[in-house]
DNA sequence: ATTAATGCAAAGTTTTTGCATCCTA
DNA sequence: TAGGATGCAAAAACTTTGCATTAAT
């Protein structure tokens, strides 16, 4: 079977998600990586972020049609500018939604939630 | 000062988006299309959509790197299924994030907020 | 008649993938 | 040293855009 291997590319990448508080793009990653890495590849960051997704070591937030990554998995809501495309954390949820993960309902099964906030972010107003 | 004309693709393209409860995305929505009106353009649903969404006349929920379009600009929440990515209703919301609606916080102000369900559906199950 | 909107096709963006090579276990 | 992971580059997927032409007002 499949024997997952730990390589400092994947290291790297973890230790960069875990200590940022932004929400980084695919290409952000891999721009901040790549200064101590500077032979990793865009398709490589991809590859590792997706793996990652699957296996729910982070989470994902669409934004201008870009995917952003947060390496914080813990239930909470997103604040996305419309102007400035930043995404922020706010640490509040909804208590109903959460009631219905894991929940059986009319439409199917229902696994998890997001909530998105949109607005006008401090810094552009 | 710039006048919007209205145009059969524009007619058309609302009436269909009107006549479905499904979430189609925009190859969808130009392929439905198509069978009144067989000249139609990409180019031209995706410059219509576009349009429509700017002006609040649909909303649009990411799923599975397409955006998909829904007619129904009501605030409610969509069901994602993880397996056909096939978009669902869910006439319920969030109170918390409703109160929330043109609200100035910590972040930022805020406009209006979406909730995604994410889970198996019913057909897929 | 004006000029906004379309059709067409080319180009832009973001993400995925094939394959030879590298390196972890 | 076996085979999972990477680097590189090409390709795929989705969306946007320039421009000549069409058509709404």
């Amino acid at each position: 079977m499949a024997q997952e291997r730990l390589t400092s590319q994947k290291q790297i990448i973890t230790d960069y998600l875990m200590s940022v508080k932004t929400h980084p793009t695919a290409e952000q990653v891999y721009l901040a990586v790549r200064k101590k890495l500077p032979r990793i590849s865009q398709g490589t960051v991809y590859r590792i972020l997706n793996g990652f997704e699957e296996k729910g070591l982070v989470q994902t937030i669409p934004a201008e049609g870009k995917t952003h990554f947060d390496g914080d998995i813990s239930s909470h809501t997103h604040f996305i500018c419309e102007k400035c495309s930043n995404v922020y954390d706010v640490f509040d949820t909804c208590s109903k939604c959460k009631k219905l993960e894991n929940k059986k309902t009319k439409v199917g099964k229902i696994k998890n939630f997001k909530i998105y906030l949109y607005g006008i972010c401090k810094k552009c107003m």
